[in-house]
DNA sequence: GTCTATATCCTGATAGAC
DNA sequence: GTCTATCAGGATATAGAC
């Protein structure tokens, strides 16, 4: 299993699984607030007698959503640590991932990323409090430990490391970066790293 | 007249202005979507016939709302471009200026940075691409054309000036980060202008 | 388990008195 | 200009047949 390219949905195919897809882009290209779920039925071509069978109810499915997409960052977050030894190199790497996650499932990567889970999901922590978000700034922190990374104020830190890539990831989302940023991607971590190695 | 605080609400006082800061702070706080028009009337203390009376309707007094505090923010980065000559200059004194104003009018920045404007305010273009956000991209690029900022994609060199420090902005209004960032800025701005200053 | 038809609620917006 | 009372529409969720 190579992973040159990331997904978030690596098995397709049950009307469960292409409900959560329907729903995924009409989250990100509507909004919650704006996708009746007359509508996503509709486009997902299932009775709403199903959605209701298979989703408690329109809070239910966004939910399923998030935190299968957790789940799998989760799940990548694994292998890399798996995979690469030293901090500055898991850093890299999850850099690597977002960007290759950004370009194979934009969508996916746009309810990350964008959407405002805390307006229609309201008893989960902030994604930035999630798991997921946690182990990649803890990786900053190792590799500070270690003396890889410069002594500086330990969210600082995090900031440098992944600010930047968010950042371009949301301006690629936005159609402000014509090109894949896989392209860019080697260009950028330089000054990620610029901003962090030792003097 | 001083910058030591920047403010997104210079003057404050009319039902007005009192109506707009309720509107911005239910947005922010519960969304737009979870926000009906009678709990923001009752919350600003006014009637709902006032409400259309100053207001087209809903989405007239968010569009309001985004309009302000853009045109606010292209304001400031007037001051900046006259007060400061190098372009160097301009984007230390930006980033110097988004973490002033995430401390002084949290609500406003969350409302600049985190809200999707798409989902209520369609029309409008998507916030990266508005004014202000245009300009602070150009103080870049002009620094890499001057000669100040090293040589690369200048998408990648926008995001290496402003993704950390947005990044940081979003952990600290998320709770993420307890003390004010302004304590943080030197530490940020220097691990910034190590990965664009040239070798 | 799956579907259609429908109940119920709430919201944005208006009408009309003052 | 400002207010209260109300309307009309659309949304979520359910009931009940199959």
């Amino acid at each position: 299993m190579t992973h040159e390219t990331w997904t978030f949905f690596p098995h397709a195919g049950s009307r469960h699984v292409q409900t959560l897809r329907v729903a995924l882009r009409l989250f990100v290209q509507n909004g919650f607030f704006n996708t009746s779920i007359q509508d996503l039925c509709a486009e997902a071509g299932v009775s709403i007698g199903f959605f209701y069978n298979h989703f408690a109810d329109k809070e239910g499915i966004a939910r399923e959503l998030y935190r299968h997409l957790l789940a799998r960052m989760n799940m990548l977050l694994d292998e890399i640590e798996e995979r690469q030894t030293s901090n500055r190199e898991r850093c890299e790497a999850v850099l690597r991932m977002l960007f290759g996650l950004a370009e194979a499932e934009p969508e996916a990567m746009g309810f990350v990323v964008n959407a405002r889970h805390r307006e229609f999901l309201p008893e989960e922590q902030a994604i930035c409090s999630a798991s997921a978000f946690v182990r990649m700034r803890g990786f900053v922190f190792a590799g500070m430990a270690d003396g890889e990374i410069r002594e500086m104020n330990p969210m600082v830190a995090a900031s440098l490391m992944y600010g930047s890539a968010i950042r371009m990831i949301c301006l690629r989302l936005d159609g402000l970066v014509d090109t894949p940023i896989g392209q860019l991607f080697d260009s950028l971590w330089d000054g990620v790293w610029r901003s962090l190695r030792p003097d």
